[in-house]
DNA sequence: CGGTATCCCAAATGATACTG
DNA sequence: CAGTATCATTTGGGATACCG
């Protein structure tokens, strides 16, 4: 059993990010930030993610009220995701995290090349014949 | 193939997650961030994390450049861990997010509890005899 | 359209044992 | 102490088919 003691926010901490902070559910948090409202088959297309996923990340998401279901009973049926206030508070830290991938892809690239340079050379310490 | 297009910035976004954004990822960043340096086994016991895991965790963290490794031949060996610059630099959103996090557990469990709540009782609406 | 149910495969992770 | 290797299990997630 994992205790996580030393770290006892680590604890709390974990227990939130293993909820919300899975890809999908920060996608989809995304992706409503920004276009406000979105049908299923929408978040669908965006993400490229496939129906059962979305419709489990999306369950998640709201039992845990971040986003809002609009279930309209017309034929054919619509149903309408937002974020919901805390949804949308959630979104500024998952910003920023986004912005700073965003803005260090490259330095992770080249840090990924370099030590891979490395170990890969370290066998034979010269060009090979 | 998914290609999350419409959100051209969730695919780049959705890469450098899938890379630093594993919960023990941010756990040992969070950790080194607090703690300045730490051996293997104090982030082993800090974390509740199994020695596979930190090992392959802190190799990645390394290679993606993000912590720092000093290994001392002693006896026994010792092997200190940072973060580098960029790790630093990490932690700033990680924080936000893990503050958010500890924030809002409440207001989560919450909402998961009227969810549940709601969802149980719909199937006999009144109180059962 | 918006799901749910089922099947099945691949990846993540823990436990254990062994090594330098 | 600080790992690596192997094994077994759980979980994530896509494909497909079916339902309201």
């Amino acid at each position: 059993m994992p205790d996580t003691a030393g770290c006892p926010d680590c604890e709390r901490i974990n227990e939130v990010l293993s909820r919300v902070g899975d890809r999908w559910s920060v996608l989809v948090v995304i992706s409503l930030a920004r276009y406000g409202t979105l049908r299923f088959n929408e978040l669908k297309r965006n993400l490229g993610i496939s129906q059962r996923m979305l419709s489990l990340t999306l369950k998640e998401l709201e039992r845990d009220g971040l986003v809002n279901r609009t279930y309209h009973p017309t034929i054919p049926p619509k149903v309408e995701y937002t974020l919901t206030e805390m949804g949308q508070s959630f979104h500024a830290p998952v910003s920023a995290l986004g912005s700073w991938a965003l803005g260090n892809l490259n330095r992770i690239d080249a840090a990924r090349q370099a030590y891979d340079n490395k170990a890969g050379g370290e066998i034979g310490t010269d060009a090979p014949a």
